[in-house]
DNA sequence: AATCCGTCTATTTTT
DNA sequence: TAGACGGATT
C-alpha cells in the first residue's frame, strides 16, 4: 500500500482502518483530525469494495470542503469527481436543484442569505403591519432560524404565549412569500431536503443506498436538524464516521448541539470511541495550560493532550494599566519578536469581541505594523456585489421580487415610493410577483418602472448565451452602476469592487463544471467569499477568538482576559455559559505552537465608559509552573472581590490637554521638520507626545524639552 | 433624492 | 465611543 498510513500514530491508524461500523472519533486539538479524516477516505477506496461515489463527508465551512478535497487529490490518483464533499449547505443546494419539483420548488430557487432574510422578513412585518417595535425583524428572523433548526414548521410549533402565537404566524406568511417568490433561506435548505427525504421513500432509498459511508468533521457543532438529516441519510445499515471534539463546541449559540455525541454514540451503538489525544501542534507547556483550563469543567467526554515535544517556553502574562496601554505592549511585543525574525503572518492577536480591536489597531498603525483583521464584510455581501447580483437575479429571473425591489431604483431613476407601493398593491391583486404588475399600472409610476422593465429585458437578451463573464460585464455596463459609482466621492473601492466580481465569474466558470449563471449566482449565497483580498502580505493576524478556531500561529496574543468581557457578562446568565467561554479559552490557547501571551487591562473603555477590571478567572485555572509573569504578579485574591462599577462620578476629565496639542494636529520640529501627532500622554511637565514624523520614524517626545511648534 | 440629526444599541458567526 | 438606522429636513 502506497504509503498512504505511514506515520500514522496508532490510534490514527486504527481509527482510518477501522472495519464498517459506525465509529467516534474524539479528535482533540491539532490531533490531526483532518488528516485522519481524508486518509480514511482514500483508504476506503483504495483497499477496494467501495468506489469513490458510495463517499459523502460533510463539513461547516467550504474552506474545509475544499482542503478535504485537496488532500484526497493528492493522496489518489483517481478523479474526486463522484465524491460527494462539501458543506450541508451546498449538499442540500445540490439535492434540491436536482430534485426540485419534488421538493415543491422552481427551477431557479433563489438562495437567501442572512442580510437578504432580513430584509424578507422586514417586507412581511410591512405587509402584515406588524408594530416592529414590538416585533423586531431581527427577533422574527431569529424565531423563524430557531424553529427551523429545530425541523418545525410554523404549524408544528406549540403556542404558549401571545408573542410565541403571533411569531408563528409570522414564520407562516414569511414561509408563504418565500414559496411565492422562489426563494430559500439557509435553514430551509436543511429543512427542507430533510423533509423532501423523509417524504419520498423512494429518493431516500436511492440515495441510502449509494452514500454507504458518510464522514463528518466537527460533528460538536452539527444541530439537531443536522443531526437528524445525518440519521435519516444513514439509515439503518450505513457507516458514520465522525470527527469531533467536546472541548472545542463554541457555537451553541447559533444552535449547535454537542448533546449530539452522546446521541450518536448510542443511536448508532458505538462500539469504542477513539481518542486522538497525541498533539502535534504545540509545546508542553501549552498544552498543559490548555489541559488545566478545561480540567474546570464538568460535563466532558474526556481528554488529555500530551505531546513528544519539549515543554518550551512558559505561557507568558502581562498586566496593563489600560486598554491602550494593552495595546501599545502588544506592538511592542510583537516588533520585537519580528525583529528576532520570526513572520508578523505567523503572530495572531486574539480578541473575545471585536469592538476591541480597535484600540490595538490604532496602537499598531501608530507604530506601523502591518496587520489583517478578519470578520466583517466578505466579497459577496458588500452592497455594490448584492446590487449587482440583484441584476443577475432578475435576469435569471424576473419574478424574485427581493432582487427587484433591491436595484428598481438604484442607480437612481425616479421611481418613488408612491410607484413601488402602487406596484406592490396590483402585483396582490393580480396575484403576480411585482415583474409582471408593471402593465397594470398607468399614469406616471408606470412610465418610470415601464423603463427599467425595459433595462431588465436587454440584459436578459443581451447576457443570453454568453459566457459567465461576458454577461457580468454586460450586466455592469447596462445597469449603469459602475458609472454611478465612479461619480460617488468615495466610490473607488465599490467600482474596483465590481470589476472583481468579473474575475470572480471567470474564476468561477473556469474551475466549476457546472458553471451557468444560476450555479454562480446559489456560489455567490452559499461562499461569501474572502473578507480581505489582500492576501500574501506578511502581516499581523487579528481577530476573534472564535475565528481563531481551526487555524495555528507560531505566536498568539489572548487580549482583554478580564472578568465581565472574558468570561462575557452575558455568558455568565447563560446555561452552560460559562464552561462554553471556557472552551473558547481553550480554543484559543491551543492555536498557539510555541509561544502563548495572555494579557489584560485594569480599565477599559467600554460603551463610553471606562471600567475597571479584575483579572479573568480563566487566568487563575493555569498552573503556576507554566506561567511566567511579565509585570508584577498579581495577588490571588477571591474573586467575590470582582467589581464592574461603573467609574465614580468625578464630574468630568480634562479631555483637551492643557498643552494646547490635539492628535492627529501637524506639527513642526527643529530636527525631525514636520510631522503629525498620533497620541499623547500625561499631563503638564510629564507630558509626552508620540509623532510620526515620517521618514525620520515614530517619536515619543516630552513636551517640556522638544521645541514643538504647530504647523 | 440626498443629507442631516437624534436615537438606540453594544458577544461570539457560517451557511 | 461609534456605528446603524429611521425620520425629518433641505
Amino acid at each position: 500500500m502506497s504509503g498512504l498510513l505511514e506515520n500514522l500514530n496508532p490510534e490514527q491508524l486504527a481509527a482510518v482502518t477501522l472495519p464498517d461500523q459506525s465509529a467516534l472519533i474524539l479528535a482533540g486539538a491539532g490531533s490531526g483530525k483532518t488528516r485522519v479524516l481524508t486518509t480514511r477516505i482514500a483508504w476506503l477506496i483504495q483497499t477496494g469494495n467501495v468506489g469513490p461515489n458510495a463517499v459523502l463527508a460533510v463539513t461547516f465551512t467550504n474552506k474545509a470542503a475544499k482542503e478535504m478535497l485537496t488532500r484526497i487529490s493528492a493522496m489518489l490518483p483517481i478523479n474526486t469527481r463522484g465524491m460527494w464533499v462539501g458543506t450541508f449547505h451546498g449538499l442540500c443546494n445540490r439535492l434540491l436543484r436536482a430534485h426540485y419539483r419534488d421538493a415543491g420548488l422552481p427551477q431557479l430557487f433563489q438562495i437567501l442569505d442572512s442580510q437578504d432574510q432580513h430584509a424578507a422578513v422586514k417586507r412581511v412585518l410591512k405587509a402584515a403591519n406588524v408594530d416592529e417595535d414590538r416585533f423586531p425583524a431581527r427577533d422574527v428572523q431569529y424565531f423563524i432560524n430557531s424553529a427551523k433548526e429545530e425541523g418545525k414548521r410554523a404549524r408544528d410549533l406549540e403556542i404558549g404565549d401571545e408573542i410565541t402565537r403571533r411569531h408563528a404566524e409570522l414564520y407562516a406568511a414569511y414561509d408563504e412569500q418565500c414559496q411565492r417568490e422562489g426563494a430559500v433561506d439557509f435553514a430551509e435548505l436543511l429543512l427542507r431536503t430533510y423533509e423532501l427525504l423523509s417524504r419520498n421513500e423512494i429518493l431516500r432509498e436511492h440515495y441510502q443506498r449509494r452514500f454507504r459511508h458518510i464522514l463528518v468533521d466537527e460533528f460538536q457543532d452539527t444541530n439537531r436538524l443536522q443531526y437528524r438529516w445525518l440519521k435519516l441519510l444513514a439509515g439503518k445499515s450505513n457507516v458514520m464516521f465522525v470527527v469531533g471534539d467536546d472541548d472545542q463546541s463554541i457555537y451553541r449559540f447559533r444552535g449547535a448541539h454537542v448533546g449530539n455525541m452522546a446521541e450518536f454514540e448510542r443511536d448508532f451503538h458505538v462500539e469504542n470511541v477513539i481518542r486522538l489525544e497525541r498533539n502535534y501542534r504545540s509545546v508542553g507547556h501549552i498544552l498543559a495550560a490548555a489541559n488545566a483550563l478545561i480540567a474546570h469543567n464538568r460535563r466532558r467526554l474526556g481528554k488529555n493532550l500530551w505531546t513528544a515535544a519539549g515543554h518550551g517556553e512558559p505561557v507568558r502574562v502581562y498586566e496593563a494599566q489600560s486598554d491602550e496601554h494593552e495595546a501599545r505592549w502588544l506592538a511592542e511585543e510583537i516588533q520585537s519578536l519580528a525583529r528576532e525574525g520570526l513572520r508578523l503572518a505567523d503572530m495572531a492577536i486574539l480578541y473575545r469581541s471585536n469592538a476591541q480591536s480597535r484600540v490595538i489597531e490604532h496602537a499598531l498603525f501608530s507604530s506601523g505594523v502591518p496587520y489583517r483583521v478578519y470578520g466583517g464584510l466578505r466579497f459577496f455581501e458588500r452592497m455594490e456585489i448584492k446590487h449587482a447580483l440583484a441584476y443577475l437575479r432578475l435576469a435569471a429571473n424576473p419574478g424574485d421580487d427581493s432582487a427587484f425591489l433591491r436595484v428598481v431604483n438604484f442607480p437612481a431613476r425616479g421611481v418613488g415610493t408612491r410607484s413601488i407601493e402602487a406596484l406592490q398593491d396590483a402585483a396582490k391583486a393580480g396575484g403576480t410577483s411585482l415583474y409582471p404588475a408593471v402593465t397594470q399600472l398607468s399614469g406616471k409610476a408606470r412610465a418610470a418602472l415601464a423603463a427599467f422593465v425595459r433595462l431588465v429585458e436587454s440584459l436578459k437578451a443581451e447576457t443570453r448565451g454568453l459566457p459567465l463573464p461576458e454577461a457580468v460585464e454586460v450586466m455592469l455596463e447596462k445597469s449603469g452602476l459602475v458609472v454611478h459609482y465612479k461619480g460617488e466621492k468615495d466610490g473607488a473601492d465599490r467600482v474596483e469592487n465590481l470589476l472583481e466580481l468579473v474575475n470572480a465569474a471567470a474564476a468561477f466558470a473556469q474551475e466549476e463544471e457546472e458553471n451557468d449563471l444560476p450555479a454562480f449566482l446559489a456560489h455567490a449565497a452559499l461562499e461569501s467569499g474572502e473578507s480581505q483580498a489582500a492576501e500574501g502580505a506578511d502581516a499581523l493576524q487579528l481577530m476573534t477568538m472564535h475565528s481563531a478556531k481551526g487555524l495555528e500561529f507560531h505566536a498568539v496574543f489572548i487580549t482583554g482576559l478580564e472578568e465581565g468581557l472574558f468570561p462575557h457578562e452575558q455568558s455568565v446568565l447563560e446555561d452552560d455559559g460559562l464552561e462554553e467561554e471556557r472552551r473558547l479559552m481553550y480554543v484559543a490557547i491551543t492555536r498557539a505552537r510555541t509561544r502563548l501571551y495572555l494579557s489584560f487591562a485594569r480599565t477599559r473603555m467600554l460603551h463610553g465608559q471606562t471600567r475597571y477590571n479584575v483579572a479573568s478567572r480563566f487566568l487563575e485555572e493555569i498552573p503556576e509552573n507554566v506561567v511566567k509573569w511579565l509585570t508584577p504578579r498579581l495577588g490571588r485574591g477571591k474573586l467575590e472581590d470582582a467589581v464592574w462599577a461603573p467609574e465614580p462620578n468625578k464630574g468630568f476629565k480634562p479631555k483637551t490637554p492643557d498643552h494646547g496639542f490635539r492628535i492627529g494636529q501637524s506639527v513642526l520640529h527643529p530636527k525631525f521638520g514636520q510631522g503629525v501627532i498620533v497620541d499623547a500622554e500625561g499631563s503638564g511637565t510629564d507630558a509626552r507626545l508620540q509623532i510620526n514624523f515620517g521618514k525620520q520614524g515614530m517619536k515619543w517626545l516630552a513636551l517640556e524639552y522638544a521645541k514643538l511648534t504647530s504647523a
